[in-house]
DNA sequence: CTTATGACTTTCA
DNA sequence: CTGAAAGCCATAA
C-alpha cells in the first residue's frame, strides 16, 4: 500500500495524453473521493520540487476550470498552453470540456 | 496530539 | 447563472 502522496503521483503520471482528470477523480482513484484537497496539496508540493515529470497540468477541478490562484507563477497560462499541446481545447476562461476530455 | 492551511467539492441563496 | 458557506482529507508545524 503506497502512501497517499505517492499514489497520487502515480495516478497523475498515468493520465493519458489528451485527457484531463479532476482532483476528486484522482482522490477517488486513491480510495478517498473526499481527499481532493489533499491531492492539490501534494501536487503543489511537486511543482515546488521541480518534479515536472508529472503532468500536473492535466489535473483540474471538477468544474473543468483551472482554479490555480497564481501564487508563484502564472500557472494557468502555462497550463492552458500545455493542455492545448495535448490536443485539449481550453476556453479563454481556462475552462475545459469535461464532457469530452474527462477520463 | 492539536491547530492551521490548501491547485477541492457540494449545496444553498 | 453567480456568489458564499460548510464539509472532508492529508500534510506541516
Amino acid at each position: 500500500m503506497m502512501d497517499f502522496t505517492t499514489h497520487v503521483l502515480e495516478v497523475v503520471r498515468k493520465i493519458p495524453k489528451g485527457k484531463v482528470m479532476s482532483y476528486g477523480q484522482v482522490a477517488a482513484a486513491c480510495g478517498n473521493p473526499r481527499a481532493a484537497r489533499a491531492v492539490g496539496w501534494t501536487l503543489r508540493r511537486l511543482s515546488l520540487a521541480e518534479e515536472t515529470n508529472i503532468p500536473w497540468w492535466r489535473v483540474i477541478n471538477n468544474q473543468g476550470v483551472i482554479s490555480i490562484r497564481g501564487h508563484w507563477l502564472p500557472a494557468h497560462e502555462i497550463q492552458r498552453d500545455l493542455l492545448r499541446r495535448d490536443g485539449v481545447s481550453v476556453s479563454e476562461d481556462f475552462t475545459v470540456d469535461l464532457k469530452k476530455y474527462r477520463l
